[in-house]
DNA sequence: TCAAAAGTGTTCGCTATACACCCATGG
DNA sequence: CCATGGGTGTATAGCGAACACTTTTGA
């Protein structure tokens, strides 16, 4: 799959540029975060933009979008999801891209730096710059996706620690969702899914007292998900 | 846009092709049908397969699938979504081809025979034959997402005729949903919502007894949709 | 002593669901 | 007179939403 210096690949119509481009959502407790690259080179060199890359005439998109993921962030099996291709003729200045965007979710507390040489930052989602093409849109995309597939899957745990309370996975859903939620009723809704293992252990918090623990239980999600069930916020 | 014999388009790195597919769904009344396209060349001649078709350079992919959808039932404005990319690079056994599905919802009694040459049938979802490439797994992917999106959106409207009866509307949710509902709890739910008017005309049954008839009420649905609404089925 | 965070249970109202009878017609 | 299809209303159970008090400790 290498190449010369020469251009030896020849169509008869022209084809366009296929990338995939990666909106990874880390939770870092408080706000939801999102990993930008500052670009080094030309058109938009100096603006914040998604992570992505050609996609190479040998991978799947899938492929593609995790290899973006593992030079990022080091992570290889993180949630991972294609939700939408982007077409515009004109969303590139040099030449037609098509990019097929994909959104993950991973775990910022184990995020290593990625091998990357290039400037990665995480920006809460309300402070984010002006970025580079088009991607202010397809993050408003992805975001509103996660939104909308949180009703359909657990994927809040793919955010969390392994271990975590009720509160910290109360306020991740308040974040994704914008609202705000009864402590008892969301907490009695959640364990009643039957989703969460509570742990023997506690977490001591800031005032001494302790809080519990759970887990989520992908055991009982399977069997859930056998029988078909809706999750409802 | 125009080219000559001779191959013009150069790349340093190969290029895949793109194009797309688009899956139109129509409802008979009974069921749900899908109307394929019979392949006149190779790879797959004589097969069933999805209308589609080569993306051109200056177009976007939604203009795309509705050229396809035009050319093939002469809808131009039909409800038309993209739904998934589909990437493997072994999908098509002459070159790489990269293709951007969408599935399109028209009212069958309105369809009129496509310009093009090609022979082109609709077929009941539950008489499918082997269609050519990956349209197989195109084909189930469009028909989850469709019965996905009925729980958001009131797209089945767009599969009736402007004027249709209650008991139409439950079949084709019943289709859609591969469910059956109870008359009297449909038709409450169902105009509890308030997208429904109900008209001054009846029609009148096989045996000459009327039913009532109804139309979709965009405004009270735009309205609604401002304010944030479920539709729960 | 005051603020912050967590644990715990009950009540109320709404909605989903289940269900039965009447009527008109065509066969 | 029976089968078909449509129209209509009620009763019950379960779920979502609202809600208050206690405890511990750090500031």
């Amino acid at each position: 799959m290498e190449n010369k210096e020469e251009l030896k690949y020849h169509y008869k119509y022209p084809h366009p540029s296929v990338t995939t481009d990666c909106v990874i959502f880390g939770f870092d407790g408080t706000k939801l975060n999102v990993l930008l690259i500052e670009r080094g080179i030309e058109p938009f060199k100096g603006r914040w933009a998604l992570p992505g890359g050609f996609l190479r005439m040998d991978e799947t998109g899938l492929a593609g979008a995790k290899r973006e993921l593992m030079e990022e962030t080091g992570f290889k099996d993180a949630y991972i999801k294609q939700f939408h291709t982007y077409t515009d003729p004109q969303r590139d200045p040099r030449e037609r891209v098509i990019t097929i965007a994909y959104y993950a979710l991973v775990r910022l507390s184990e995020v290593r730096g990625g091998d990357d040489a290039a400037r990665a930052e995480w920006f809460a989602l309300d402070q984010i710059p002006t970025l580079a093409f088009d991607h202010d849109r397809i993050l408003r995309d992805a975001t509103a996706e996660l939104r909308k597939q949180i009703h359909f899957e657990p994927i809040g745990f793919e955010l969390l620690p392994e271990k975590f309370t009720m509160s910290q996975l109360q306020h991740l859903y308040e974040v994704i969702l914008g609202v705000k939620f009864d402590r008892r009723n969301f907490s009695s809704k959640m364990l009643k899914l039957g989703l969460l293992t509570e742990l023997e252990e506690r977490v001591p918090l800031v005032n001494k007292k302790v809080a519990f623990l759970y887990r989520f239980n992908h055991k009982s999600y399977a069997e859930l998900k056998e029988k078909g069930f809706r999750l409802e916020f």
